[in-house]
Parts: C-alpha cells; structure tokens; sequence
DNA sequence: ACGAAAGTGTAGCTTATGCTACATTTAGAG
DNA sequence: CTCTAAATGTAGCATAAGCTACACTTTCGT
C-alpha cells in the first residue's frame, strides 16, 4: 500500500545550500580578520564590511553560531570556535592565492580585490593547486 | 520637521540582486545552448540541467520573461528575446573564455567544468581581458 | 478516439538574505 | 549618577530559490 509521503529528506539543498556555505565563509574571514585588527568583532563592524544592516548580521550571526562556527551573547562581541577558526584559516589561506594569482595575471590591485572575493568561493582545491604552481613557477606544468 | 519616512528606495539590493543576476545568466546561457542543441527549449529540459524541481524553473522562467529576457506561454516552449540573446552571447563567451583558461592553467577538464561554472558570475572586464591575453601571449604582460 | 504518461501550472510551505521601525541595553559625557 | 547616543535585539515585511502535492494540458500509442 502507499505508505505516508516520507518527510523531506533533503530540507533544502543546492544553490540555497551553497549560498549559505558562501555566508559562512564570508563571516568567518571577516570575523578573524577584524577581531585581528581591532582586538574584538562587533555586530555593527560586520555591518560596515558587508554594507548591510545590523539586523542582517544579527539574524546570521545567530544561524551561524547555531552551526557551532563562532559564540556570542546579546551585546556581546563575536568569537570564533575552533572549527569557525579552522576554517577561516582555510577560506583566508585560498583568498590570499586567488589574489595574488589575479595580480600575477596583471589585474590591477582594485579590481583583483573584487575579483578575487566572488571567485574564490567557486576555487576547487585543484584548480587552487594549478594556482599556486603558477605562482611558485611563473609557467604551465 | 521630520517628514514620512520616505518608502524604500532599494527594494532588495546586493547578494540578492547579484544572485539573481546569476540566476539570470545561468538561465540564458543554458536556454541558449539547449534551444540549439535540440531545437526548441522546455521548462522539463531546464529543470534537468540545472538539477532542481520544474517549479523551480518555472517560477524563475516567470521573472525572468517579466524582466524581458525571454517568451513563453502555457504549455509552449521558451525561446529568447533580443535582449536574453544579447546576454546569453556575451555569458557564453565570457564562460568560454574562463574554461579555457583553467584547462590552460593545467586543470583537468571536469574540474574545469565545474569550476569554471562558478567563476564565470565573478570576473569582471579587466580579468577577462588578462585572461584572454594569457591564451594568447601564453606568459605575463 | 481514448486513456495513460509526460509535461506544465498552481497552492502552499521552508530557508536565506535584504530592509525599516521600534524596543532595549551598554557605555560614555557631563 | 544620570542621561543620551551608540549598539544590539525584535517584529514584521519582501524577494529569491528550493521543495511536495495536486490539478490540468498535450501528446502519443493502441
């Protein structure tokens, strides 16, 4: 007989998913790199770098934490957990080659910064290798 | 004396409207090789390309008829205005160019692919135009 | 010509990301 | 210490993109 339909398996997924991944990445290289510079990461800091509203980060900060990648209470600044840490290690380690391959391409300094944040969520380790082989080499393989 | 505050002037801005600029892309690009390929393009075709449900498609195919990319009707195949074709050949191009380049870096061709595909959104005029002169030039400016 | 299968549309839900307006907390000036 | 300004939180709305379930067309085989 036609059992009940199952429950969504798969809650969301895909672009939706990969967006949100891009978020995260977002914030957690953001958030390393201001608690770096100003000793402590704050909702409205956040909301200056993004150009969005507080209420923005608010609500993602919050999702974020959820997923165990940074802690914070209200009024409180932002920290990141180990895992958030490994990460923006991670992400700042890859956006650090993406530029620095854009401007060894011969793309000027502002518009490699551009670039390089759109891209280099879409990097595979690869293509991240085939990156760093042309920096160290200055040729093709 | 403090007036009405005036309504919103930016109705959705940024991320959004830059995902649904790639969105945009996506869609014409794909409705340009598929009409080419097997002569007419279907909601159905779509769905399986990108790998999503055909409401999905559908809804999306809406908003972008709306915003003067394509035509459709009931039940009727999709087919591109001047305006969707213009930007399906500049994507293509652009998404050319990008997929080149990475095999050229020395990026196997599924990765290159893929890649390839999430980088194109991202690279402005100027990366492009480096990109280009290093297919040629094969070497540095 | 009819009935089933494939395709498409509609209703309604979810999440993610934007916003304004308003409430609350914290911190700093006096 | 108080009182205000800045920061943060909450409520509520919008759009974009994902889905399932169900309804309706089209098409095609028999």
């Amino acid at each position: 007989m036609p059992q009940k339909p199952l429950p969504p398996p798969d809650p969301f997924s895909q672009t939706r998913a990969q967006h949100a991944t891009e978020t995260a990445e977002d914030y957690v290289e953001a958030i390393h790199e201001l608690t770096n510079a100003k000793g402590e990461c704050r909702v409205q800091e956040l909301a200056r770098h993004f150009n969005v509203s507080h209420v923005t980060v608010s609500r993602t900060v919050g999702r974020l934490q959820k997923d165990g990648l940074l802690e914070t209470a209200p009024y409180k600044p932002i920290s990141l957990t180990a895992n958030g840490r490994k990460l923006a290690q991670r992400v700042i380690k890859r956006h650090k080659i993406v530029l620095e391959f854009l401007l060894a391409l011969g793309v000027d300094k502002k518009t490699a910064r551009i670039d390089s944040e759109g891209i280099e969520h879409h990097v595979s380790d690869v293509t991240l290798a085939a990156m760093k082989r042309f920096l160290k080499d200055g040729a093709l393989p």
